[in-house]
DNA sequence: CATCTATATTGACACTTATCAATATCTTGC
DNA sequence: GCAAGATATTGATAAGTGTCAATATAGATG
């Protein structure tokens, strides 16, 4: 049901504020705010991004999520199919880790257009 | 049910990245998110901020979206509570017009821990 | 005041999803 | 190979939500 890789990371994604995009071109930057809109995922990016390393193992969550492990473990799928985490094999323990890159994206995407640009018409 | 006014505004929002965030605190930012997270809406803002003086009435939004007029209704007023939309009425209209400071809030939260920071402890 | 038009609300329904218990899978160490 | 521990998957359930038709509301206009 829910695609395997990480959302296309070629043509995505077209700053939503600069032109008007069509419902297929929101749909991939929707995908990834809609990731970020639950307040799990949200907080375990935020600690996972303040570790050293800015990395965590699926044990190292549990606890101050004060969720259950299936669901912190369904919490970190959503967020490494959506490019926002990496995971990394390191004996028994998956360590899952920050990817910066997703967010500059973002960041990219929000970007408002600058007063000079006509898009704005202010 | 859903708060009737905007998400708080004072102390909204540290950012994600550069602490770790308690549960209260990351649920003001993933409303956010959340809202965003649907194409609808994406595609709503991004039609609004690209017209004339970024504002557009009800009834110009219903073509270009292909939604029914209460559903675009719907979504007009998660965006407004949000903080995204200003409304004002004009006559027979209501214009809904774009709000960057919401936006520009966003990419607060998102900032990334700037190399010397220790957060990240790369 | 009556009517028309623009927008909002209500109610219903289908679909998604967050959550957990139970179970499976995979790695390591004996 | 087997037992133990870490993580993932499955199945079930409750809660949320996007959508529309029908209806309500509220301004404008005659």
């Amino acid at each position: 049901m829910n695609m395997n890789s990480p959302i296309d990371l070629k043509n995505c994604c077209k700053p939503v504020l600069s032109s008007f995009l069509k419902a297929d071109e929101v749909a991939e930057i929707a995908a990834i705010f809609r990731v970020l809109g639950e307040p799990a995922r949200l907080q375990l990016l935020s600690f996972i991004a303040n570790r050293p390393q800015a990395e965590a193992c699926v044990c190292e969550l549990i606890e101050p999520l004060g969720l259950s492990q299936p669901t912190v473990s369904h919490h970190l799928k959503v967020l490494y199919e959506a490019g926002l985490l990496n995971k990394e094999r390191r004996g028994t323990w998956i360590y899952y880790q920050f990817v910066p890159e997703r967010i500059e994206l973002l960041q990219k995407v929000l970007a408002l257009p600058s007063v000079d640009e006509p898009n704005l018409h202010l």
